[in-house]
DNA sequence: GTTGCAAACGTTATCGGTTACGTTTCCAGC
DNA sequence: GCTGGAAACGTAACCGATAACGTTTGCAAC
């Protein structure tokens, strides 16, 4: 039963029912032009055999598939909330989705898979695409909509706030009588990641604390980075009374280091990450951090997408989301020696 | 730039290299017969015009894609750790993934989902699929791997060992003292709601204790479906002392239900759920329940579909993975009248 | 100078479905 | 009986890539 023969294709359909493959097409289309017993005919025929038309078929064939795509790079927890609001805003549109990914979970992956999977979809299959955090430009011959974009990216994009959420980090910590604030930085060729370094930087300037170069670590966005990073930064004599993590990633490997050298969060350093996962919210103690809805990104950027395949978007080509600082138990004022 | 020309073509490249198409499928394809010069030719016209090929185009010609399918109903939390543990198993094996997916995410779907997507894709697009907790049996052309089967399924599959974890879900109520447990019921048609109910049952039935059908609300898995159910156990004079959801999503619903009822969890109602799914750890209180990593599902599906489809798989057709009380604040003895 | 053989490359049928176009059928109108 | 025209349906080209097959070329052995 699992392993049923060869498939049934359209020819099969119109063997049986005793007509062409193209009368078969125009009753599976509902297209005008064939008489009321010949289309009972050939429903039969499709009923009797399981009839399914094949998307690579259609889709090679046709220009519109109904179908959308999304490309990402790989399945973390972040990448879920997004596929959970596009699916809410593709709800009974008459849209499907198909999400194309490929390579490591955590490790390397060569360079452009981006455009490659975008090049190998959009062509044919899909009507238009999203791309989950690309590392570099993008383009394609069928509308593009990019959440989190690479930096100084010209396609439709949908992203948060990350300016915004960065200087309330950088506020909340000052406020809280913090000078020496450390920073693990992203992946730079982001926008993301520049946004959230800028924040860090605009903010301590509009406070009158000088940005101390030594005390920023380049990371990128991968969790495993920010280890060494954090031990540089935790090592030191003069160690920064907080360290602000471009990512909460990033931020929960900064709580083990700190965890492993003893320093007690937040009593001697406070920690604050960024995304929101939710993993944050189960550290120990729970991660400060900066609030940006994946799943608004996510059904955002599908509403946008679906407007431009229809060729009806009116709004902007850029969207920006507002983010919220989420304030737990990983950030307190600095002990007073 | 977002907006490239008509997509590059085999045969745009054929020409800029002044081939055929031929040479140029054996220069991508990495085949015998071309000579040195040639290659570089081709490979120089490919750099320059950008090209990739059409995924859909060379999955009608050939039979072997090296891409592997899931299909799913809809985007959960528990959907993207199966994708995670689908990613890690197919991890620089070649394979690449495609997710088909449509429909509500919480609300009605046809029926035959399963059925219509897995025979759109299976035909060419992928060497075999993964099928998600579909509502009825699957037959394929290609090799077809079932996550949480419909019940009586013949077809390869992969679950939890859902008996055994009811089993002790029942067993640790039970030692609190419980002996009135309700239970909210899953979609009968999957074998995992059967089974998660004849370990409920039979945990009773081994403990002497009588199996009232009154306690018994018929749910779907759908969380919303629990919500009429858990008010009409809770509103009864005669209510139960807890109440086992068989779905971590319709416990959380069943813990809603109390607060807005004033019942006080676990003071006056255990609550247990089933699967462990991220949000169960944050609810208030946090939820006892059973871990079943779809991780690992998600995992082993991937892995037995990889063997199937290179025609080496030599292991069972069908396995059990164990589960894991996970016990937390939602489970307490039940107070003394 | 043949012959033999393999390398190198082009031609073309093919996958399954769609569609432009052509052909046949049928009936109303004169 | 003839014409016009629309409805109904088949034929064949086509989408992009692959692979079986045929053809040409290059080179070594006899």
């Amino acid at each position: 039963m699992a392993e049923g023969g060869a498939p049934v294709t359209m020819n099969d359909v119109a063997r049986l029912a005793g007509v062409s493959t193209a009368t078969v097409s125009r009753v599976v289309n509902g297209r005008y032009g064939v008489s009321a017993s010949t289309i009972a005919q050939v429903r039969s025929a499709i009923e009797r055999l399981g009839y399914e038309s094949s998307l690579v078929a259609t889709s090679l064939r046709r220009s519109r598939t109904n179908v959308l795509g999304l490309v990402t790079h790989s399945f973390q927890s972040y990448t879920a909330e997004v596929l959970k609001g596009v699916m809410e805003a593709l709800r009974q549109s008459g849209f499907d989705l198909i999400v194309y990914a490929n390579g490591d979970l955590y490790g390397t992956y060569s360079e452009g898979w981006e455009q490659r999977h975008l090049t190998r979809l959009s062509g044919t299959l899909t009507d238009g695409c999203i791309v989950l955090t690309p590392w570099g430009e993008v383009r394609s011959s069928t509308p593009v909509v990019v959440i989190d974009p690479a930096k100084d990216s010209a396609a439709p994009s949908v992203t948060a706030d990350n300016l915004a959420g960065a200087t309330a980090v950088v506020e909340h910590l000052l406020g809280l009588g913090h000078r020496r604030i450390g920073f693990i930085a992203g992946r730079s060729s982001l926008a993301a990641a520049w946004a959230r370094e800028e924040g860090y930087r605009s903010a301590l300037a509009e406070a009158g604390v000088r940005v101390d170069p030594t005390l920023i670590g380049r990371g990128d966005f991968n969790p495993e980075s920010a280890v060494p990073l954090a031990r540089a930064l935790l090592d030191r004599a003069d160690r920064p009374t907080a360290v602000f993590a471009a990512s909460d990633g990033m931020a929960l490997k900064t709580l083990e280091v700190a965890k492993d050298l003893g320093i007690d969060v937040p009593g001697d350093l406070s920690v604050v990450g960024f995304d929101n996962i939710p993993e944050s919210a189960l550290a120990e103690p729970a991660l400060t951090t900066v609030d940006q809805s994946m799943y608004r990104l996510g059904y955002e950027a599908a509403r946008m997408l679906k407007s431009l395949v229809s060729g009806e978007w009116e709004g902007p080509s850029h969207i920006v989301l507002p983010t919220r600082l989420v304030i737990r138990g990983s950030t307190a004022s600095p002990a007073r020696p």
